[in-house]
DNA sequence: TGTACATCAGTGAACGCGCGTTCACTGATGTAC
DNA sequence: TGTACATCAGTGAACGCGCGTTCACTGATGTAC
């Protein structure tokens, strides 16, 4: 690669460090403005047209290119179903999950924030991601004997529950790290109190869904209503 | 109450209508204007001042006015664990909340989408919302003889976990319900099997959860490592 | 009931500012010979 | 290796526009007598 493409790549990179820095200082991407981000990244509002054709092309590039491959990371890290027992394994897992989100603040807080939000591009690119980890996940629940009485759809449906749950938290526990971080006038004790009080309470909430899962016949029928038993 | 200060509520109402309808169209609250929501409103734009000190005073009495009521008439719908036997209440109380939504859809896109969104009063007013939801939801489960043996503590932890479960569905029920107002060239029959599909979907979720919940033992400890355990 | 004054929701002009986008440019890097 | 030309990331001035906020105002409604 050229020295000039090496440089044009980190610009780029650039640009995405800027969406993500002032994600974390609470600002959602649809009120980002062009010239905030060219200010951020140093450079003057037009070359941000050499890298992207209008802020929206910008959101949809920094979830594929970037944001993708650090659910990568997390899928491989996890593997859920291939390396512990399965009693066990979730409090582990979880303890995972959430020092992955603490190790890269900025990337969660995004997606989290941005899921929802006003972006028609980040939104679709944001759901396209997580359903393609829904699918990783009901794969490696598969091969966990205890959830192989259950149909492929079921676990499917159950992975996608699980990671729904697994979003729930992220703010929370960003908000406990970030106050780690400005820590003049914090109790630190205090605060990794808090940590290991939200660790158990969010393992216990993926203990109830998975515990039950695991106690779930793929063969019973969902009534889904009263009216028409079958 | 004066007819002056009645015009003036009915002005009040109208921009937060402005507000849910630009939510409706796209937009997160962060990005909208004041001067869109006057002109949506039918004011010039100094007239805003004349009802919110800014924007931010709006989103948060929004939340606090508007959504807040249109929570408590599902929680009084609802009363999960007081109406009904266990086993069929799942089903039904999944379709009365996705109908629920669908009567409302304004109300239920603004706060999904705000939830995690860019401005802190309206997130936070969210988020007050949902957490005293999950308090209700916690008391209607413990009347249910099925959720008697567990403890008051992991009640609420089942309930915040059914909660965020709840919300997980209401963007795609959404775009479900919005496809069907645009009914040119759209197949309705498919769109209401479509919706058929997602309510068993979203039923087999649930049950998953309560059913674990159900044969969920609360004096089981939480372990929290694979090298400590008791 | 009629009059005189007070209140106050909404008006309309004006302001300075940051915005996205255009354009012709510069000068370092890359390529062809 | 040296020269002549091409490429293209980043520049800087300029544009018209919508923004939030100010101010003095209007005129319908409410109140006191």
């Amino acid at each position: 690669m050229s020295s000039r493409e090496q440089k044009k790549l980190q610009t780029r990179h650039a640009f995405f460090n800027a969406v993500l820095d002032l994600g974390m200082a609470g600002q959602s991407f649809s009120a980002i403005s062009l010239r905030q981000i060219t200010r951020e990244v140093g450079v003057v509002p037009t070359a941000f047209y050499r890298h992207f054709d209008d802020m929206e092309a910008l959101g949809r590039a920094l979830v594929v290119e970037e944001l993708g491959s650090t659910m990568a990371i997390l899928q491989e890290r996890l593997q859920i179903g291939r390396k512990r027992s399965f009693d066990r394994q979730i409090a582990k897992s979880i303890q995972l999950f959430l020092h992955t989100v603490s190790a890269q603040p900025r990337y969660w807080q995004f997606l989290v924030s941005e899921r929802f939000g006003g972006s028609e591009a980040v939104r679709r690119a944001i759901s396209n991601l997580i359903k393609s980890s829904g699918k990783v996940l009901g794969d490696d629940l598969g091969l966990q004997p205890a959830f192989s009485h259950i149909s492929n759809y079921d676990r499917v449906l159950l992975a996608e529950a699980g990671i729904n749950l697994f979003f729930s938290w992220i703010i929370d526990w960003l908000e406990l790290t970030y106050s780690e971080d400005h820590d003049d006038e914090v109790d630190l004790d205090e605060i990794e109190q808090k940590k290991q009080v939200m660790l158990h309470n969010c393992t216990r909430q993926a203990q109830m869904l998975f515990y039950g899962a695991y106690n779930w016949k793929s063969s019973e029928e969902t009534r889904l209503s009263d009216d028409a038993p079958q």
